[in-house]
DNA sequence: CTGCGAAGTTACTCATGAGTTACAGAGTTG
DNA sequence: CAACTCTGTAACTCATGAGTAACTTCGCAG
C-alpha cells in the first residue's frame, strides 16, 4: 500500500521499494565505528547511537507538530509514523509509548524554558531584559526547533507520574518568571503589577503563538519571537518604549 | 450501578432510583402549555421546547469544560454524561452526534466575540476603549457562562464543513478586532504597531485563560476579565496609565 | 385505567488506534 | 557464504468509545 520510504528525518531508512536514498554526500556507510579505533571522520559523522538519538528527536518534534494541530488524542502513532515515512512499529524501537512521546515533547519545552531563563538572568542588565531574552529565547525555541509544541495543553493525557513531574518543571518556570517581574518592579525597570497574572498573560500569548505561526509563512521564527515579546512585554514596561512602527507596521 | 440521578444541569431527571427531585417550587408541573390557552404563570415557567433547550445548554457548557481539560478526543460522551447526571444515550436526545457539540461550543464563543464587539463599537470612545470593552465581555463569557472553551483549539477536530464555516466566522471576528486596532491607531488612543499580531497577542493571553483560571479561585471571573484587559492591552495604548497597583499588586 | 409520547436506561455493534509479534532485508564479521 | 545484528514491515490483538436499538417509566389527556 503505503510505501513511501521517505527519508526518516534526515536518517536513513529502508523497505519494500526503495528510492530517494542517501541525497547528500553525507553517506552512513563506509565506517568502522564499532573497533574501537578512531572513528574515521573523526566523529564528523554520527555514530550508531548518535543516529537513534537523532531519529528520537525528530520524532518528538513531528510528534510536536501533530500534537499542537490535532491533540494528543486526535493523533495517532501511525499519523506521526507516516510523516515520518516509516511504519507505526518502527517508532516503538525509539519510544517505549505514546505517552513518553508527549512527555518528552513537554520536556523539551521546559528545557528550553530553564535554557532560556538562566540566559536571560546572566545576560540582561535589569529585571525587564532578563524577562525579554528568556521569553524571546523561549519562543524561537518553541516554534523553531521544537516543531511548535502547544506547550501544557494536554497535560491531562500524560500518566500520573509524568503529570505531577511535569507540572512540578512548570511551576519552577513560572516562579523563575515571576521572579523577574519582581526584580523589575523594584529595579524600576517594570511598572507595578501584579507578577502573577503579567507572567499567566505574557506566556498565553506566547504559548499561543504554535496556533497561529506558519513555518512558510511571511515571517521567521526570529522577526516573530523577537516583534511579539517586544509587543507583549511593553505591557507591564516602566517606560514604555514606541514600537517600531516598521516592522510591518500598519500590517498588510 | 451508577444511578446518580443528580439534576440534569439544573433539570429534572428520572430514572431507577428517584430521589431529590423537584427541590425548589419551580414545579415542571400543573401546566396546560398544548391547550392554546394562556400559560399558566404567564410564561414564567419554561415550556417542554425551552427546557430542551436549556439541557442543549447545560451540554454545551459541560462539554466546553471538558473539551478545554482534556481535549475533544480526550473527552467521551460518556464523560459529559456521567457529570451531567445521566447516561451517554440521554445526551443523544439533544445532539447529533460529537462533532454537534463541539461545533456548538465554538460557535456559541463566536456568538459572545461578535456580542461584544458589537458592544464595544457602540459604546467606546475610541479604538482603544472599543477594544478594551469587546476584549473584556468576551473573556467574562469565557470564563463565566460558557464554561471556559478554549477556543478553536482543536478545530482540526471538526468535520470539514463545519471547520470551514467557523473558520470564517474567526477570521471575521479577527478582522473586526484588528479594525479597532488600526481605528486607536488614527485617533491616537494606540500606538503605531502591526494590527494583526498585535490581535494575536491580545487574543492569545485572552484564550489562554480557561487554562489556568479556576472557578474555585481567589478572582472572579468579573475581576480577572477587568485586570487581564487592563494589563494586555496596555502593550498597545499609546498613553500608558499605570496598572492599578492595589489589583493584588505585588501579589503573593 | 388506558393509551401515548417524552425522556431516560441498559445492552448491544462496530470502527479505530495503541501496542506486540513474527518475519525480512541490508550490511558486517569471521 | 553463513551467522548475527540492526532496523524496519505486515499482520495480528484487544480495549475503548461513538453511535444505536430495544426496552422502561413517568406525566398526562380522554
Amino acid at each position: 500500500m503505503r510505501n513511501l520510504t521517505i527519508l526518516f528525518g534526515h536518517m536513513q531508512a529502508r523497505s519494500g521499494t526503495r528510492k530517494a536514498k542517501r541525497r547528500r554526500s553525507n553517506g552512513d556507510d563506509t565506517r568502522p565505528e564499532h573497533g574501537t579505533a578512531v572513528p574515521a571522520w573523526g566523529n564528523a559523522l554520527p555514530s550508531r547511537s548518535e543516529r537513534a538519538e537523532l531519529k528520537r528527536n525528530s520524532i518528538f518534534r513531528e510528534a510536536a507538530r501533530c500534537f499542537s494541530r490535532a491533540g494528543f488524542h486526535g493523533t495517532s502513532m501511525d499519523d506521526i509514523a507516516e510523516r515520518l515515512g516509516v511504519t507505526k512499529a518502527a517508532l516503538y524501537r525509539y519510544v517505549a509509548n505514546k505517552h513518553d512521546v508527549l512527555f518528552a515533547t513537554f520536556n523539551l519545552a521546559m528545557d528550553s524554558s530553564f535554557a532560556n531563563l538562566d540566559r536571560g538572568e546572566k545576560e540582561g542588565s535589569n529585571g525587564l531584559e532578563k524577562l525579554r531574552i528568556a521569553l524571546r529565547g523561549y519562543l524561537e525555541d518553541l516554534i523553531g526547533k521544537l516543531g511548535h509544541p502547544v506547550v501544557l495543553l494536554e497535560d491531562s493525557a500524560l500518566l500520573p507520574d509524568q503529570s505531577r513531574a511535569l507540572i512540578r518543571r512548570r511551576d519552577e518556570a513560572e516562579r523563575r518568571f515571576r521572579k523577574l517581574v519582581k526584580e523589575g518592579i523594584e529595579d524600576g525597570s517594570i511598572a507595578p503589577c501584579d507578577p502573577k497574572l503579567a507572567v499567566f498573560a505574557l506566556l498565553g500569548a506566547i504559548n499561543w503563538v504554535p496556533k497561529w505561526y506558519r513555518d512558510d509563512g511571511e515571517w521567521t521564527a526570529v522577526q516573530v519571537s523577537e516583534s511579539l515579546v517586544n509587543l507583549v512585554t511593553r505591557s507591564i514596561a516602566a517606560h514604555p518604549y514606541p514600537h517600531r512602527a516598521d516592522e510591518r507596521g500598519g500590517g498588510k
